[in-house]
DNA sequence: ACAAGTACTTACCCCAGAGTATGTATCATG
DNA sequence: CATGATACATACTCTGGGGTAAGTACTTGT
């Protein structure tokens, strides 16, 4: 009853530290849908806000700029914006996103072979129905 | 005002493929805050599902059972039950889990690399501050 | 007889992340 | 003068991921 979990920590900062868990620390900078799709979107280079439109249709444009806002809060992208009209913006990794690539490389890689696997896995399950 | 937003796949099916989009694909698969933590546990072996609740405090049962469930069923780890009592319940990574550990290692790298940069960051910001 | 350990299950609630829809400022062009 | 393009902002809603709390079944130890 009056067992009060103690958090050591208390609810001092939501900021987690690398050392505690780096794989929560890299989920609250690329987490979500849209921002990894967004780092992968950019990895050739600078793009304007609405080529990014473009390039990822299904996203809305208020969940985009919240992204490209948070990705800009947590240096992972630089906002360049050229005092002109119509407005000229172009979003670009920074040298912590670019370091991101080839972690999400990885990734591809290894959603790929399972992917493969999994299909020969549902293949398979399929074989043995056939067989019942 | 008519204008019917037409989405080509519909809602055809949410299991979006590697090929579509790999970060997604991986994100479906150790989203979530717990998962990915429980893959590190069992990154050096076997362990039993008291271990598991005692190696990650802060995870709740139901959280531990729902994320270790998401995980057999995705083929990441495998539960073997030895049917006796007290219950002997174990868990470990099956070949597409163990594929995972390098990436995760990659993550700590760059948490670590880039928590790092972010107190430098921070502690030139604060000298600024200063000297305003 | 009762607590403790094992591995769950179930009901309920809350809130942040995501989606829908519309509005804004500026200028060029027909 | 109205439309389109650019790069956003803002209000409202909704869903599901996660948290809290309690219950279950079976046996050993005291």
């Amino acid at each position: 009853m009056t067992k009060i979990k103690e958090n050591s920590t208390s609810n001092q900062n939501k900021e987690i530290s690398a050392l505690a868990c780096p794989v929560t620390y890299v989920m609250n900078k690329i987490g979500g849908h849209w921002k990894s799709i967004i780092i992968y979107q950019l990895k050739e280079g600078p793009k304007r806000y609405s080529e990014l439109k473009r390039a990822i249709p299904a996203v809305t444009e208020k969940m985009l700029i919240q992204s490209l806002k948070q990705l800009e809060a947590d240096n992972l992208l630089i906002r360049k914006a050229e005092p002109v009209v119509p407005p000229f913006v172009t979003y670009f990794l920074s040298s912590s996103g670019k370091e991101l690539v080839p972690l999400m490389h990885l990734m591809a890689e290894w959603a790929i072979h399972d992917s493969r696997r999994e299909e020969k896995t549902k293949a398979f399950s399929e074989q043995v129905l056939m067989m019942d």
